[in-house]
RNA sequence: AAAGUAAGUCGGGCAACCGCCGGUGCGGCGUGGGGACGCUGCACGGGAGGAAAGUCCGAGCUCCACAGGGCAGGGUGCCGGAUAACGUCCGGCGGGAGCGAUCCUAGGGAAAGUGCCACAGAAAUGCAGACCGCCGAUGGCGGCCGGCAUCCGCCGGCCGCACAGGCAAGGGUGCAACGGUGCGGUAAGAGCGCACCAGCAGCCUGGAGACAGGCUGGCUAGGUAAACCCCACCCGGAGCAAGACCAGGUAGGAGUGCAUAUGUGGUGGCCCGCCACGCACUCGGGUAGGUCGCUUGAGCCGGCUGGCAACAGUCGGCCUAGAUAGAUGGUUGCCACUCCAUAUCGUGCGAGGCCGUGGUUCCGCUUGUUGGAACAGGCCGUUUGCAGCACGCGGAGGACAGAACUCGGCUUACAGACUUGCUUUCUCU
RNA sequence: UGGGGAGUAGCCAAGCGGUAAGGCAACGGACUUUGACUCCGUCAUGCGUAGGUUCGAGUCCUACCUCCCCAG
């Protein structure tokens, strides 16, 4: 994952939380909120109740491979995303997650 | 061989593809007079731990007076050493556990003072106290006998009472009752006297010291300081969001109050001292970007020397992560490791393998619906050898855990593998 | 990074080093035709965990676990 498409400015997060749609499945929350540039970013919000910093920092390294692989796909909707880890999340695997994440695009409407 | 004990090492490996971070080199595009800066591409080599964790101690570093005086507060606490320092480490002493190797140990002071010691008990610290009990020597009362005396009475002996009184041995209470055991002693007793033991004080000897050993003395002093306290030693405060620089900016403005030092701030709980100076509140306005600090350090590895050791010295070699929504990853294959299945098949070894309190003997302890060893016994197999073992073919598993200024420790978590020393028991030669 | 606090029955909680108060809930009983109210009784194997000091620890000390709050 590119640093454009990293989604890092606190305020950032705020906009797409506060006015940004939301789909969740078990373990994941996806929100979006539209952006004024030319491609998509996207940040992770994991929570300390979920784990300790080991399993926090796995949990982001699979959903960055995850974008890794639907980057592609999603180069010209300029869309903010934010992928918040739920409590169940935390002996997810890659492709567990890279499903979950498929289908929330796609009930988003971001894929077919 | 089994059981145990101490110290230490490792913490899966290789490959392919796709990615991330920073470094070096070579390019491309844009801005700019240029040095440069921003975006981007390729190549090369680098990229988590033994605990990176908890943040419990100690330091370096930075700023506040290069950290000053006092009070308050906190910490440490047998002795000697190591160290930059420590609450850490090493060696020893005392005490405790174990057959032993070895392990554990906040281990100064209770004859400086204060507090507390519930319930029970007579009494819980005043060299106190007397419930049951022991005694009745001494004094008292009563009785009997004897002597003296004319009487009042006096003297002596014996017996009784338990009134005065003596006692702390025995019982009982309690975690603990003012040393313990024995002999003597006594009316009964008591360190009252003596012997030994424990404890205390003084002296001598050994040791650097904690302490150990011995002699002498007077006969006795409860526990608690992880209760206050006393003694000795140590500690100034904050923390890399420290701090420095760049851009920007606290500008400028309006109102109110206090004030020229007994004020406000730096400064932390307080006072002194030092340094700087108008300050506080309200309205209005504005910000939370970049660079450095940032990895060469009490550094790591190996040899030698000194030391029992912690460690120190010296010589040679090496450079080994620096992110900032926070890099060190994802997918797949193969090989090792552990476990489970091995029905069927292949290769090799191969004469034994497995079960065994539902019997006998012995051993151990948690002493009982207990565990282990040997034997009896049972099942399978043994010339054409698939009973069993190893390999191949199948499946599952791989812990604890993620650097954030850097070191030295401590504590806690941890699948599994390996090495070495030592101890005890058994067997064989 | 620094600082502060809490953990006691299912819940809320009090507790000088000396028998773990009290309330709600639950359960049993009484009252009632039945229920509610009321009354009586029961309920901690040890006070987050593990060690230690003490004759004795919820309380004191040490280490650890979990949770909450504050400042920058």
């Amino acid at each position: 994952m590119k640093a454009r498409h990293r989604l890092k400015d606190n305020r950032d997060f705020r906009r797409v939380f506060q006015r940004g749609k939301s789909v969740a499945t078990g373990r994941l929350v996806l929100y979006w909120h539209e952006n004024r540039l030319t491609t998509f970013r996207a940040g992770f919000s994991i929570s300390k109740k979920i784990g300790k910093a080991v399993v926090r920092n796995r949990l982001k390294r699979l959903l960055r491979a995850c974008f890794l692989e639907l980057g592609p796909k999603l180069e010209n909707t300029p869309v903010d995303f934010v992928v918040v880890c739920r409590q169940g999340s935390a002996d997810a695997s890659y492709h567990e997650l890279l499903s979950d994440l498929r289908k929330l695009l796609r009930r988003a409407k971001f894929m077919v």
